[in-house]
DNA sequence: ATACGGTTCATACTTTCGGGTGATTTTAGT
DNA sequence: ACTAAAATCACCCGAAAGTATGAACCGTAT
């Protein structure tokens, strides 16, 4: 009883490893003859992929900015202390304090010269001198530096 | 935005070198020898436009919408809320917001140029639209005009 | 008295800005 | 499909800004 059953066990066995190896090797086959097919469509997913990846990196958010509600700007209870510390590190003058002021608040060199009672040459050397003291090259980059270190509000 | 449509150009380019390559190639009897890199190649490239397109056809627009509401206090503890209302009032496009940002920080046009990847030229524009529209003649008035208006930090 | 910092001014030169104009290309909305 | 707004770019020109250098004057502190 159990040497029959032993034996139709193996060749059962045999017969099912037979068949799948029958099955591999017509997979085999199939992929072989069409070998191109397959390396078509891999490179064709792979590619579009990476096409639809590329696009989404690249692909700036666009943002919109909707809604809105309300009124009321800039807090003018709130007082500017003034970092006089930061002043006299930076070896800033009564002066060119003054020049940086008017230079924040829009004026052009003509018109601070104006304001100043002095020659509009004057006020360039005090911005040059500003520029190197605060080490910037321009009146904005003064304008934000200044602000940051709170030597004008 | 023009980004993305370079980006499709420079596929488009590529492809139209690629064919001619190809012609090239067919009149040296080369094509046969290298057929299978050859449409590899080219279902590659196409597949990869493809896949640019169909992200960007398909894909929605992320929209980021920002909700805001009011109160500005140029307080170095309270965050800076930007005043939205007074952007659309005075029509203020993203772009020219992103100008004005950076222009306040004191980059100088070539610089803004060159981090937004447009041209010297595009960013005079922006800059004259926003000197315009915020009714100023110069950097520095503009600075202090969107500030008080709430516009930016 | 004199050395020093602050202020003033000048000249010459280069670079950056800003105005004006016009045009093309996207993108969004009717 | 058509239109309006937004974004892009170009070219010219004059004005403003910035660099470099030199110099004079004036208090004041050593």
């Amino acid at each position: 009883m159990i040497r029959k059953n032993r034996l139709i066990i193996g060749y059962g066995i045999s017969l099912a490893v037979l068949l799948a190896l029958l099955r591999w090797m017509e997979l085999k086959y199939l992929l072989y003859e069409h070998a191109f097919m397959v390396y078509a469509l891999l490179i064709a997913v792979i590619f579009l992929t990476v096409g639809i990846w590329l696009s989404k990196k690249l692909t700036r958010p666009r943002v919109k900015t909707e809604i809105q509600e309300n009124i009321i700007y800039r807090d003018s209870t709130a007082a500017f202390i003034r970092n006089q510390s930061m002043i006299d590190e930076l070896g800033i003058s009564f002066r060119e304090l003054e020049v940086l002021e008017l230079m924040a608040t829009g004026y052009s060199n003509q018109e601070m010269a104006s304001q100043l009672y002095v020659s509009p040459n004057t006020i360039k050397t005090h911005l040059s001198r500003i520029f190197e003291k605060l080490e910037v090259g321009r009146r904005a980059q003064a304008i934000e530096k200044a602000r940051t270190l709170g030597i004008i509000p």
